[in-house]
DNA sequence: AAATTTACTTACTTGCAAGTAAGTAACAAC
DNA sequence: GTTGTTACTTACTTGCAAGTAAGTAAATTT
């Protein structure tokens, strides 16, 4: 993936993406400083705490999120879940990444209460956000599912972050494998 | 929970309800050997090495699995299915745990090999058996979704260990709402 | 009752990661 | 041309966790 821009923008790219691979506790500042090419007491210039840059890294991929969204606002339903599963797709092939909230989710019970409420912020985005993609492809007869929107986003919500880590542990075949069936899933009747 | 038999049986609940609740890396000797009122080094004389409590800890759960399994063996699928769901409440209610497959699935990125094919192992027991008992449940009339058992079973396998994580962003509230969807999903025609 | 084993403890080393204080080189502003 | 600011580096402290070697006290075996 493309790494550009400031090295402040560098340094929140390389730590999401090693917490993403590794867990948030299993990165540390000198893997990205090394990867950078600098010392790790820069990093701390920029973030002076890891939670400082903890926070960056999920208003980060909020903000990639919102990007998306925008940039498929006018798709429609099926395109933006494809969207969605691409994206992660892209996490498993690049280097077994889990998604950003699995990556807290997983660390939830050791990081700070800040670092919660960023990841419940963001999380409660993306379920709304697929709340109202299902409704929308229900409305236009795309999809044709047994239950409400609210509850297939809720499955949704549980099944994406645990396709990644299950299909860590099972390898691709497996992921690709329940990625069609939880999208086949949305066409029943 | 109980806490019973040989200080290496203890030892070993121990670190599985630690990993669980914090993660493997962030489980550590100290915290399980303050529990127990030793001292650190008396656990190395049991588990000289991290990785040997890790293996051991997998073990043990895929040993209660059996033994669950053996359990419920002349029960209805339903009763089965209700079983396995059971577990996961009480990991989310007892201190936000992960399942064992999600702890290390979390972590499998980090962690020696010996304890990737151990879990690797019972992840596929695992499945192999819900995917038994929904064929099961086929049979008998008692479940009847569209698709395959072992598609229905490869979504309930990543499902699981996600509402566990995202339970812990969202709340209890939320984690049983996914699971009541999870379980209508069995009966949709 | 001597020898051995069990179940630990004490005391230590090693290594790593976070965090901080102080310094510097380059460039920009006034 | 001095003053300040940016973008770092050097060098340090602190704290923690893994791992190990050696010791000990109580129970068990012979």
């Amino acid at each position: 993936m493309e790494l550009t821009g400031t090295t402040k923008e560098k340094i929140v790219e390389l730590g999401r993406r090693y917490a993403q691979q590794l867990g948030y506790n299993s990165m540390h500042y000198s893997q990205i400083a090394d990867a950078l090419m600098i010392k790790r007491a820069a990093i701390h210039s920029y973030f002076p705490g890891k939670e400082d840059l903890g926070i960056a890294i999920i208003q980060k991929d909020k903000s990639d999120f919102l990007t998306m969204r925008e940039r498929f606002a006018k798709s429609t339903p099926t395109k933006k879940i494809d969207a969605l599963l691409k994206n992660y797709q892209q996490y498993f092939a690049d280097g077994n990444k889990l998604c950003v909230i699995g990556t807290f989710g997983s660390a939830y019970t050791d990081i700070p209460e800040k670092i919660k409420a960023e990841a419940a912020d963001y999380l409660n985005l993306i379920a709304d956000w697929l709340t109202d993609v299902l409704q929308e492809g229900l409305d236009s007869g795309e999809f044709n599912f047994e239950g409400s929107p609210e509850e297939m986003a809720n499955l949704w919500i549980a099944t994406l972050p645990g396709t990644l880590q299950i299909g860590r542990i099972k390898g691709e075949v497996y992921f690709k494998k329940i990625q069609k069936s939880l999208k086949k899933g949305l066409k029943t009747k």
